[in-house]
This record gives structure tokens, C-alpha cells and sequence, in this order.
DNA sequence: TTGTACGCGTTATCAC
DNA sequence: GTGATAACGCGTACAA
């Protein structure tokens, strides 16, 4: 591995200054014709390529946007997470991308590594909004920061979603379907969408007229709580018609539970941010969906707007919005005491 | 934004000089400690951070690998990122994780910028393994390589996977069950999985009896060639009774196309790397399955050999087995003519 | 239009 | 056990 040539074995190449070299490669305009050219040619003959490590150490700038997730393999985060990616490359800057493995020890150590890579900004799926120990070090940097989805007792960028609207029509039109018992089953995280979620069906019960006693939710662990909460829901002395599930696995682990319990014939899953394959695969999975991409985009562009002085002032908080399908599909399929539909 | 904190304005609070701060950063042993706790306090009192930049300068080692797979939200790329991350992070490694989208021209210029931020080594998911340029672009590399099941005419550490075994004992078994017709479904890729299956499946039609002419295989145009693809291949001169399908995407486009053209009771589906939500959900859909993150494992592991100088000498070539899981399951749905199994 | 000189923050080396 | 010094590769005043 023979050393790497720098901008000065360039110059020696080339015949000129490293300021020459320096300026081809960041303001052409500067150079003129046929030095730039002799400059170009020993670039390539050398294989030249900047170090990006000096440059970042002498502009203070690494046009590297550091992006942390809970989980990589959960199809949302990536979703936004190469939306975000996309972005930013178009804008000419670089995503570090990491995954806390919804692990809060792990994303605090993320936090400090992005720090002293200087990144130019972080992008942050926290897996949980209330560690204080997390925020503190959150509130610490001096860098741009977009939260996506969380509620965070600090002034930062945040792109929201919307859940309640959704939730609330789902639940309407259950009711209007004729469901009088219903159930909710999402990961037990101390995250906004759960809270969102849980608060929204609260209300859209009352709304709906339906007795609140006769409602169901449960939360699953993380991880391999999945199938248990599932048994738990549907072994409550109250067994919904309906079953509002939040996101692929658990609506998997729901499909076990129904199966193995012999009840596929008595509840109907209705699905919340379930993806593509899946949805694909089932149509009559009806639910909530949310564009990711819209989110990822949003996200970078706020980045964006931010490092590139576009925007400056007070935290902007946006919200887009989440889409009840259900309700879209005009219901045909989930009425009350129906079978979940068959594979096709 | 103030000036961060540098060495020095640690050294000066502490009283001690910046050599004294870098070996309590780097080799705390090495100062005894009164020293060395005053040293840290100021660390924390000034929230000092080492600058990356600087120190990958000064040791010409950024301690980062790069990953650069052609798509962020399809589950097994992810799937074996997450596990390469989590290696790599336990042996004190970073990941730059990029998406190249299926796009050679984003795929070498990941490669370059990749290479002008001094990553320590890179491992590789590309999308065409036939292209020149960027063949002579990994060539020239002077860091350790790690390419994920590609045939490249490259002396790199490479991690396989067998998938002809597989492949042969699925078909055998469908032709067993007295499928006579069978089908495959992959993506239009110059990529060496998709080659294997090929070849494989071929032979095992000839080794199974079955008539060559009477098995039809399909390719889909990466991205929206599904749907179009599984038209095809339904329409074909001779409708087969079983089809391989590659991939959740495919899977998903296939059951579209199933119900489309009202064939679901006539062609049976068997998932080729389909993945845990999809299975979990539809446990009736087997087929060849892959463990992803011993995968990520493998390839990070090499890479961690590799630059810890575990490991030298001439390229490893690694390879990981497949599961046939319908032949595990002792085939008992996947009999020939019979229906798609329903929902649960 | 091009070049000289310096410093960014860190660590290796050598001296004390 | 601790410190002085130089060097890593680059960009930028300033000078020519």
C-alpha cells in the first residue's frame, strides 16, 4: 500500500503550486485553460483523490449529515432513511448512517461518535423520548438537528406525522361496519406515534359511541414481545372483532396468534404502516399508511434549508399527514365478524 | 456556534500539555493518575471531543467502513448491513452505509467518495458485476475488499452463498409432488445469484425428468418490471403449476398477477429469499431461504481480520449454505395443481 | 493568474 | 511520567 498522493505530488506533476491544484479542484474558474488541463491530467496519472479528513479539518465543514435509526431491517425507517439519503446526495452531501438497535445506551454512544466525526448535522430516530441522559447530550449539540416524530422538550426542527386523524376515521368507520369491541396492538415505547395512536383510539371510541370498557390495548415488548401480547389480546376477557396493529411484525405475529388460537374466522387485523411487500401481498390488509419517502425528503430538506442558511430562526415543526385506507376502500371487506380474507 | 473545544484548550485548563491529553484519550495507563483525573475533568467541564478529522489525518486511520449495498429497503440488504454494523461496531468500527439505488454511475461514485473520506475498507453489494469501469475502479483500490456474492475477475475476499443446492432439492421436490411445469421469477440483474439459480434450476430439471421445453423462465425489469414480468410469464405457452419467485418484490407483484388474471387456484408460489414478515404472515408460501446476518457477520469479520492483520495472504472466498424449507416441511401443501393456501 | 506562508487538531518521536 | 516539536494534507490571506 504505497502512500496515497497529495495535492502537492500533484503540483510537483503538474509543474505548479499547490494553491493551483487546490483551486482546480474546488473553483476551476479560477485556473486558467491550459494549466487547469495540465493540473487535470496529473490528477488522473497519479489517481489522485482529496482527503476528505483534511479538508474537513481545515474548512471545519465535512458535508456529512449523520443519521441514526432504531432498526435498519424495519421497513419504514429505511424507507425514509433512503428518501433522506437522496436528498441530501443531490444536494452534494454525504449520509452516516447508524442503527441503536432500539437500544438507548447505543444511541447516546451514536450521538457522541457523529460529534466527533463532525458531522455537519444530525438526523435522529430516538427509540425512546423521555431519557433524560439522552436529551441532555441532544441539547448539547451545536450542530442542526431534525427529530423525526418524537415530542422533545427542546427547540429542534421536527418533522411530524399525523396519526390521530387517520386513527380516528379507522375507528369510525369500524364502528359504522358494525364492530363494537376493538383492539390495539403496538410496541411498548415511550415514543409519540404509540402516544399519538393510543390517545387518538381513546377518543374515536368515545366518539364512536362505543363502551370504552369493551376496548382492548396492548403493548408488546420489543423485540420477541410480539406473539405473547398478541395471546394476551386475544385471551382478555373482552375479544375484539377488530384488531388495529402497528407496523410488520406484529401484524406477522398476529397472523401466528390467530392461527394458532383458531381465530382467524373471528377478528379482523387491520393494519397500521404496514409496507409494500406485505401489502402487496395481502390487499385486503386494509389500515394506515404513511409516506415514508415524503418523510425522509422532508427531513433532509430541512437539513438542507438549514446548513445552507435558507433557513434560520425559531424551530420549524412540520406535519405531514397519514392516510386511513380503510376508510378509502369504503369498507367492503371488514365488516363485523367477518374472516380475515384469504391470501388472494 | 462557539469554537469547539480542541486539545489544547483542554491541555491549558488542566495545566498539563496536549501530549498529556491525548494519551489520557488514547492510553490512559500511560499517566498516572492525579494527572490523568484532572485531565478528564476538564474533558468533561469544556465537553471536549476529539476531532476525527484531525486524527484520521494524523494516523492515516478512520477506523470506518464502508457499505454500500444497491437498496436500503429491501429486507436482506438491510438485514445484512444491521449485522455487519453490529460486528464492525463491537471491534471499535464505524459504517458509512450507502444506497446506490441499483445505479452503477451512483455505485462508482459512492466508490469514490468512499474513497476521498480514507475509509479503512469497504464491502460491497453491486448491482452489475459485468461492468468495466467499475471493476477497474474497485481494482485500484489500495484497502481491504469485501464483496458480498459477486463473480468478479478480482482477487477480493468475497462471502457467498450456495444457492444451487437449494435450488436443486426444491425442484426436485416440487417434480416429486408431480409438477410438471414449473416456473421462475427473477430480476433482470447481471448479478451471480440470480446466474446460479438459473444454471441450477436447468439442471435440476434435467435431473428431475422434467421437459425442458415446458418450464418457463421470466425476468423483471429492476424497479416497476414486476407486474409486467408475471404477466408474462402466466401467459406464457405453457402455464407452469409452481413458480420460484426471487424476492419479496416479485412475491408481492406475483400474487397481484395471480389474482389479476384469476389463476390463484392453479399456481402454487415458493419464495426465493423471501423474508421474516411476508413468512411469518404467510407461513403456507416456503421455499429457499438465507440467514442474512450471518452473512453481515461473515463479511464483517473478514474485514475486521483483515485490517487487525488476523488474517493475510491471498483472497478468502467464503461461502454460506441456503435452507430449501419446503423440503424440510415435507412439501405437505405445496401439492401439484393445488391452490394457493388461503390467508392463515 | 499564480505562488508563499501559515495554521487547522492531532499524534509520533524523541528528549527530559 | 511528562513535554517540546514536527508533521499529516489541505485551504486561504496576502503578496506578487
Amino acid at each position: 500500500m504505497a502512500r496515497r498522493p497529495t495535492i502537492r505530488d500533484v503540483a510537483r506533476e503538474a509543474g505548479v503550486s499547490t494553491v493551483t491544484v487546490s483551486r482546480v479542484a474546488n473553483d476551476p474558474g479560477l485556473v486558467k485553460a491550459p494549466t487547469r488541463e495540465r493540473v487535470e491530467a496529473a490528477m488522473r496519472r497519479l489517481g489522485y483523490t482529496p482527503n476528505a479528513a483534511a479538508q474537513s479539518m481545515r474548512t471545519n465543514v465535512s458535508r456529512t449529515i449523520g443519521f441514526l435509526v432504531p432498526d435498519l431491517t424495519n421497513y419504514p425507517n429505511a424507507a425514509v432513511a433512503k428518501a433522506a439519503e437522496a436528498t441530501l446526495a443531490e444536494a452534494g452531501y454525504y449520509m452516516l448512517l447508524t442503527d441503536s438497535d432500539h437500544d438507548p445506551a447505543r444511541e447516546a454512544r451514536f450521538l457522541r461518535l457523529l460529534r466527533s466525526r463532525r458531522v455537519d448535522g444530525m438526523i435522529l430516530y430516538l427509540s425512546d423520548e423521555d431519557d433524560p441522559a439522552l436529551q441532555a447530550t441532544i441539547g448539547e449539540l451545536d450542530i442542526p438537528v431534525v427529530v423525526l416524530d418524537r415530542d422533545l422538550p427542546l427547540p429542534l426542527d421536527t418533522v411530524f406525522s399525523e396519526h390521530r386523524d387517520a386513527m380516528r376515521r379507522t375507528v369510525a368507520h369500524l364502528a359504522a361496519l358494525g364492530h363494537r369491541e376493538l383492539g390495539l396492538l403496538m410496541p411498548e415505547l415511550r415514543i409519540r406515534p404509540v402516544r399519538e395512536r393510543a390517545r387518538a383510539f381513546a377518543e374515536a371510541v368515545r366518539a364512536a359511541g362505543l363502551d370504552p370498557d369493551r376496548q382492548v390495548v396492548a403493548y408488546a415488548r420489543p423485540g420477541t414481545g410480539g406473539p405473547d401480547a398478541v395471546r394476551r389480546l386475544l385471551s382478555a376477557r373482552v375479544r375484539p372483532s377488530a384488531l388495529l396493529i402497528d407496523g410488520n411484525r406484529l401484524l406477522a405475529a398476529t397472523f401466528e396468534g390467530l392461527r394458532e388460537l383458531n381465530l382467524a374466522a373471528q377478528v379482523t387485523p387491520i393494519a397500521i404502516d404496514v409496507v409494500e411487500p406485505l401489502a402487496a401481498a395481502m390487499p385486503e390488509i386494509v389500515g394506515i399508511a404513511r409516506d415514508f419517502a415524503a418523510i425522509g425528503r422532508q427531513a433532509a430538506q430541512l437539513m438542507i434549508d438549514r446548513l445552507s442558511g435558507a433557513l434560520t430562526g425559531p424551530p420549524q415543526r412540520i406535519t405531514l399527514a397519514s392516510r386511513a385506507v380503510m376508510a378509502e376502500r369504503a369498507g367492503a371487506r371488514a365488516t363485523a365478524g367477518a374472516s380475515v380474507p384469504a391470501g388472494r
